[in-house]
RNA sequence: GGAGAGAUGGCUGAGCGGUUGAAAGCACCGGUCUUGAAAACCGGCAAAGGGGCAACUCUUUCCUGGGUUCGAAUCCCAGUCUCUCCGCCA
């Protein structure tokens, strides 16, 4: 959430670094709101500091007097709730503003490769795709997942089970020991006011799964990635300078409704309604977030280093970026039988976006509250990362080579095959 | 599910319907003292919003939302959350 004070100083600036993001604001609306908001409430507050007054004075005469602007009030009152919830509305639908290092684009095709690392590998044979792969094992079956779901699930089974925890495992495993992460096993449903905080709510309410409980009771929503949960432990407080920074790892089932990626990836587990994703969230000061914005990525980057899968480090640009970010990282994977690159993590900085909509502050060395700064990233997508082993690590006959990392986390299991 | 108790500033914790934005303590910041530190003593210390170039000033805020009243942290109603006891249960 935007400061609207900030945006007034100069609504012109404003306007000039959002246009990278294409999207429709009513900056007129914005401005008129703004200016009538703030009439009223100085209106009521002449009118309040008048009754304060008479309730002082005691003065018996003047009591009529007093409910007379007590109503003169409420009207006002009303009308400017109405006009605050208004400029709140378009504020809130506000994404974050990109910051400078993002290249100018208008999807992902114009998002810019940095980098890529590893070695793809050369097959003699025509590398399966990872359904094939995984249902010829008889370990991935998306058709036992439509009989007891429906489409976009599916069941991992045997040895691909296994290897998903170990995957999982692994990655937390690395997370904490290695990069200083901090070990969460959160709730999986979060408050409306925890998908505010994080910025999937108000706008992005269709991409949501919300759970009914009791009738009239507040509303909840399954947590569409750890991110939500894991940021928002610090919602409404005010952090402690030397606490900081926080840093929070989880490795938690993430759900997503995918609407208006109809048709897109139908085949295979590369997007699904539930999916299991290792999450890190970093909580900082805000002026260093670009800092750790890296410093995650590497974290992330590490864990494919470490499994030897190849992959590239793209930036995103302007906008393809999430709503809350101000910059971001991907890493895709190599997924061969695609021949193509695939994201398998995404590492955001949101300055101070969610800190703002979530109230966390700071006192900072010269005692200025300050909001922090937030980062998430996946380290990595477990599901995806499932998919680049199978692929990556595929032999002729169909079976799996496990990489090294992992052995340990599978009783030294070197190899899956049919048997 | 049944029965109680509670929610106050960064934290702990007082608070007869009218100088209570809120005692006290802790923490924090500044100062005196000290070779330095600790202790002691003195002083400062909430947030949000509005107006002003500024010094400053005004309004709001004691969980949330309603209500009573000239006036509410204090009284009434509803809700949320927390705690204790009982029951049930992974």
């Amino acid at each position: 959430m935007h400061d609207i004070k900030e945006i007034r100083k100069d609504i012109d600036a404003f306007k000039k670094a959002l246009e990278k993001r294409f999207i429709d604001i009513d900056y007129e609306k914005l401005k008129s709101l703004d200016i009538l908001n703030r009439e009223l409430i100085q209106k009521k507050e002449i009118l309040e500091r008048e009754k304060k007054d008479i309730s002082k004075s005691k003065d018996e005469t003047l009591f009529e007097k007093s409910k007379n602007i007590s109503q003169s009030i409420d009207k006002i009152i009303e009308e400017q709730k109405k006009i605050k919830f208004d400029l709140d509305k378009i504020l809130s639908n506000i994404p974050n503003i990109p910051h400078k290092d993002v290249p100018y684009g208008k999807d992902e095709n114009d998002n810019v490769e940095i980098k890529r690392y590893g070695k793809i590998r050369k097959f003699e044979f025509v590398p399966k795709s990872h359904y094939e792969l995984g249902e010829k094992l008889c370990m991935l079956d998306f058709d036992l997942a439509s009989k007891t779901t429906g489409t976009r699930f599916v069941f991992v089974k045997k040895k691909l089970a296994l290897l998903e925890r170990a995957i999982s495992n692994f990655m937390l495993d690395t997370h904490i020991s290695k990069n200083g992460y901090e070990e969460i096993s959160p709730p999986l449903l979060a408050s409306e006011n925890s998908m505010y905080g994080t910025g999937q709510l108000p706008k992005f309410e269709n991409d949501q799964f919300e759970v009914k409980l009791e009738e009239g009771s507040d509303r909840k929503f399954l947590i569409p990635t750890a991110e939500v949960i894991l940021t928002n432990i610090v919602r409404n407080t005010m952090m402690d300078l030397k606490s900081l920074p926080l840093r929070f790892v989880a490795s938690t089932p993430c759900f997503r409704k995918e609407a208006g990626s109809y048709g897109k990836d139908t085949k295979g587990m590369i997007r699904q309604h539930q999916f299991y994703k290792v999450e890190l969230v970093s909580i900082v000061e805000q002026n260093k977030c670009l800092v750790e914005l890296e410093r995650m990525t590497n974290c992330a980057t590490r864990i494919l280093d470490l499994l030897e899968l190849p992959y590239r480090k793209m930036i995103l640009c302007s906008g393809d970026m999430g709503f809350s970010a101000e910059k971001t990282y991907d890493i895709e994977v190599w997924i061969p039988s695609e021949k193509k690159y695939r994201e398998i993590s995404s590492c955001s900085s949101c300055s101070t976006f969610q800190a703002t909509r979530m109230k966390t502050r700071y006192k900072d060395q010269n005692k200025e509250t300050l909001f922090v700064g937030t980062l998430n990233g996946s380290g990595l997508a477990v599901g995806r990362t499932l998919i680049a082993i199978l692929e990556n690590y595929q032999e002729k006959d169909g079976s799996i080579t496990i990489p090294k990392v992992l052995r340990p986390y599978m009783n030294n299991l070197e190899r899956i095959s049919l048997n």
